[in-house]
Formats: C-alpha cells, structure tokens, sequence
DNA sequence: GCTTAAAAGTAAGGGAAATGTAAGGCAGGG
DNA sequence: CCCTGCCTTACATTTCCCTTACTTTTAAGC
C-alpha cells in the first residue's frame, strides 16, 4: 500500500518553545514531510492557519497568550481537521479535556519521536484515505477512484479496461511495462491474442489523456519493448 | 454536534483473559455502546467477524492461538475498520509493530478506562463521519433519518435493501462503488449470488430518485466496475 | 395462526456501450 | 523498396446492464 501521498499534507505544529519546535519540526521533516507551518502563540497560529488551512494540527496545550484548548477552537471556525495535543506529563485532566473537546490523540511530553510520527500517519490515513487515486500528468489528472480523468476542467470517463490498463501502467510509473504485463493485467488467465485489442485500448486512452494523441507526452511508446506512463511530480 | 449514531457502532474486542474482557465490556456497555462482540481467541474472532462485521476492533496482543497482529492481517481480508491494541506494560517494540502494520491507536495496560473510552470514541468519529441525514441530488433529496426521499414535494418511501444500498453508496459518494461492496453492505456475510438482485434495487432505486430513471444523472452506471452516487454541491 | 400486502428475489428478452477485429497508413531501418 | 512495428479508423461482436413480469419471502394486522 503506497501511503506516500500523505507526505505532502500540510501540518500545523504550535510550541513556545523555540527547542521543542526545532526537535519535532525536524521529527517530521526527517520523515519525509515537505508541507510544515509553525507557530509560537494562539494569535501566530490561528492567523497563519487561514492561509495555510491545514490538514493536521499539533498543538502545545500551555501556550504564552492562551491554551491549546482555545485554539483548537478557534482552528476550528476555518476547517474540521484533526489534532493532536502535546502535554507536560501529570497534567491527567489536560488529557481528557482535550478529548472532550474533539482532539483525535494525545501524547505526554517526553515522547518517543517514532511514536509521534506512527501517530499521526494512523491519524492521517484514516482521515484522507481516499485521495491516493489522483494521479497528475502532463495534459490531465487520472482520478482513479471515479474512473475518469480530468483534462481543461473536463470530466472525460474511463471504461472497465482503460482503468484497468492505466492501473497497471501507473503501478509501474515511469518504468516500461511490457505488453505482456499488461494484457496479463486486462485480461487475467490466458492474456493471449490480445496484442492488437490492447493497441487499441492505448490509443483510446491517449486520446482522453493527452492534448495530443499522435504525440503522447504521458503514455509514451517504448518500441518492441511495450509502454511507459510518466508521471509529474510525485 | 449529536454524537450518538456513533454508539451503534459494531464493535468487537478480543482478550483471552475473561476479566479483563468483562471490564472492557462493562466499560462500553456503561458509555452506551449498543453493539458489542467478544471472542477469546484468533480463530474465534476470525469466525465470529465474518458475521458481525464489527465497525472497529480492540485486540490484545498476547492471544493463546497466535498474536493481535496477525488477526489483525486476516480480519483486514474481510473488512477495512479501525483497530486499537491493547498490550502489557514494556513491550515498547510491540507499540510499533502495531502502528507499523496500519493499526489505528494503541494502549498500554493497565489503562484507564475513560482514556479507552475516548480513544475510541476519537476514533470512530474520524471515521464514521456524521451520517448526514439529507443528502441533495439533481432531482430529489434523501432523507436517511426518516427512510425517504423527496421528490417535488412528494414524499417516497425507502424500503430497507434500498436504505442501505443507497448509504453504502453515499459513503463512497462521487466515488464508484463496486458490486461486491454493495452486496456486502446488503447481504453482509456470503454476498454472492445477489448480483441481480442488486440490479432490480437499482432499477426501483432510480424509479425514486431520478426524474427521468432511463437516464439516471445522479446513480449512474461505470459499466464493468460499479456504480457513482452524483451529489450535489458538499 | 391465518390472510394479505409489501418487499425482495429470479429470470429472460432487448438494447446500448464497451470491446474486439481487421485493414489501411505511416515512419524508420535495413 | 520492402519489412517491421505501431497507429488509427471503421465496423462487427460481445458483454453487461436495464427492464419487466412473475415468484417467493417477509411482516403486519386481525
């Protein structure tokens, strides 16, 4: 299961202290996350989330101008993201308060920085799991879990074998995938004779995700070998 | 925000130990849960899951036929729900061998209960979502609460196969959902042989909510792969 | 425990969209 | 110039799904 694309969801960290922050900004970049906002007080941070709108918050319960309570929910005027609370330990009400009020975890400080970060992937799987299906390329945007793709704001729809043939090409993203693999991915048990059928299905495909069928830029021809898809970023 | 849909929820817990496997119940049941299953074991779970189709878990570690992960794996064959561990104090790898595998939260024994009580609370709020009980669509409104849907006024009653095709639908809303997962939110355990009975349900589906059911624009077919319930707005 | 209406399941004919097929084209290499 | 490998188009075929009418099951009321 690839979970990478959550690597990109914009996190919202809030500590005073200037150490803390350092210690679990760099928990998290080290982990791959490329999206991160810090704030050090209630009023940093509720006017910085506007812009940035998170997808995930973790927050200091004592802040110098409030709780992490409050802000939570002032957050939570702009967006219904989940949060996780940090807190001094001993503090045993703070725990539960901050669940009264909706937090989705809470950890005790000090933390192990891989609980942490197994934290909040739980977190963060659960709550966007839907979204690995968006696949960008060049001219278009596969959304696989609508079986359509999406080309100038055009909702252009997939068949059953076009879906199934973009899946296995976009399993091997960027590497060539041989004609075998996948008639064997479209047609399952005896994939054979399929050659020409196939042909077809790659030029049909082009033309619903390329600006320019006769000149693919995404499902690009390997000759003799079989087919590549390129994606963009990732 | 009403949170009591959430008490319904399917749960099961697993512990070898009968003791603790009371107090988690009376724990739950105490909170207001309605809907509880226990097992003793992996293959008991394994069996008894098939049928209950449990909307979370809470799974001890150490099992006398085997470990929680390992049920873990094979209840996922049968169900994507979230899960929570529960172990005894120090086995601090074990904690990431859980999270590591794709479990949703984890607690150390001897546990608070109102702390249990919370987590899974969190939990099942993330992903259980509100169920909306009025969704708009192009030509009609469902309304989940009272089993209905309104049309121009008039007010058409849901039977019970059509309620719960049509919120299997509406969870996976805009997405395709597949035939087998429609049977399976249908006809629970052994959904098969059902397919044309689906079918029959669609047709009398569409009879209610589309103005037009020969040209369906908000339960549309994606011919080989499933069916796309339309929203509008959201 | 009947009776009866509504709901659910089954089966078959017809139709449209998806898929398969084949022929003509085109480009590059030998 | 021909041959190979792939593209493209038009057309044939097949598959999947819709619909309808009918049977069976469930549940509700007496």
């Amino acid at each position: 299961m690839d979970l990478s694309y959550l690597k990109n969801k914009r996190i919202l960290i809030v500590d005073d202290e200037q150490e803390l922050l350092d210690l679990v900004v760099s928990v998290f970049r080290n982990d791959g996350y490329q999206n991160i906002a810090t704030a050090k007080s209630v009023r940093e941070a509720t006017a910085l989330a506007k812009e940035f709108r998170p997808e995930l918050a973790v927050l200091d319960v004592m802040l110098p101008d409030g709780n992490g309570f409050g802000l939570m929910e002032q957050l939570r005027k702009t967006g219904d993201y989940p949060v996780l609370f940090l807190t001094a330990r001993g503090e045993e009400e703070d725990k539960f308060r901050g669940f009264g009020l909706g937090a989705d975890d809470y950890m005790v400080k000090p933390f192990l920085p891989r609980e942490l970060l197994y934290r909040v992937a739980a977190i963060l799987r659960r709550t966007y799991r839907e979204e690995k299906t968006l696949v960008p390329l060049k001219n278009s945007v596969i959304d696989f879990a609508r079986a359509e793709v999406v080309r100038d704001g055009e909702h252009i729809p997939l068949t059953a074998k076009e879906h199934a043939l973009l899946s296995a090409l976009w399993r091997g993203a960027g590497r060539i995938v041989t004609i075998d693999a996948l008639c064997e991915a479209a047609w399952g048990d005896n994939p054979f004779g399929y050659e020409n059928s196939l042909m077809a299905h790659i030029c049909r495909i082009r033309e619903k995700i390329e600006a320019n069928p006769s000149q693919p830029v995404s499902l690009v021809t390997v000759k003799g070998l079989g087919y590549k898809l390129l994606v963009e970023d990732k």
